[in-house]
DNA sequence: CTACAACTTCAAGTTAACTTGAGGTCAAGC
DNA sequence: GCTTGACCTCAAGTTAACTTGAAGTTGTAG
């Protein structure tokens, strides 16, 4: 199977057909050619979606990674934006810590009403005062 | 000012009257009254805010914090649902902390590709395995 | 050679969380 | 008493990242 069709590379990545057909669209990859109407990928498109699943992963938009990808082939990857992604990576997970921090206490927290507990409420304060908020790469729900 | 209104509390909250008023619909706040038309808040209204604040931040959706608030008035909060997010936001802090290091590796690499950088291959690895995923609650990017 | 499962395109739908705009009301200052 | 700016409602638009559906084409098993 030399040149996998859209079913084989579906299969094997774990990446919906559609999925994949939009990736195409955007510029995220690329098919190697057609039998007939039909896609056939280059092998190489496993790696090329392993590094897009890690990029997503990372808080990457498609747009971000298909300018990564973008002049020819092989990725062009800009170190000083990985370092700035790094770091806010790394401020998000701060955040993302003080709230499971947060959420474990309250969730075994004695005190009556979580406004009555010291912990909550200084969490709720730091809420308050724009320590905390929904970061600006928000963790949202996925639709399924 | 015992009742502030839909501007004062979207000065003081820094929360968009538009937004306040999109809380309102969902269930999220509820205004003490009117006069006339316009909307007066409660003051707890900005302890609520922090509140939701807090809850988005940690990755619940508007539909999750509503219910929490629900039947009347004082936030019950479910516990188990509360250890559930924290060990949910564990897992994800995780992920996004082999990202972090892997993002931060790239960015020094040396190796001409990062393709020949062992340490990214590992990552690229790891995600072609599955294992680092974007997450069920992704990391997004929240519109301007 | 024929049937048909599997592919194709293209447009429209989905979801969350808001924002924007049109058209209307009204409390307060002059 | 009149003007006006701030508020109101309701519908529609926005964004990212896909999914779904209709309608058409075709490689391939039999």
């Amino acid at each position: 199977m030399k040149f996998p069709d859209i079913a084989e590379v579906a299969r094997r990545s774990g990446v919906p057909a559609s999925t994949l057909r939009f990736y195409e669209e955007r510029g995220l990859i690329v098919s190697a050619g057609r039998r007939g109407l039909r896609r056939l990928f280059d092998p190489g498109v496993f790696e090329r979606l392993a590094l897009i699943a890690l990029a997503r992963a990372a808080g990457f938009t498609l747009e971000e990674i298909a300018r990564m990808f973008s002049p020819q082939g092989r990725p062009r990857i800009d170190r000083q934006m990985l370092a700035g992604k790094a770091d806010e990576l790394d401020r998000t997970i701060r955040r993302m810590a003080a709230m499971r921090d947060g959420l474990r206490h309250a969730a075994v927290c004695r005190a009556p009403s979580h406004f009555e507990c010291p912990t909550f409420r200084r969490l709720l304060a730091a809420a308050a005062a724009g320590e905390i908020r929904a970061p600006e790469s928000a963790t949202r729900k996925t639709r399924r």
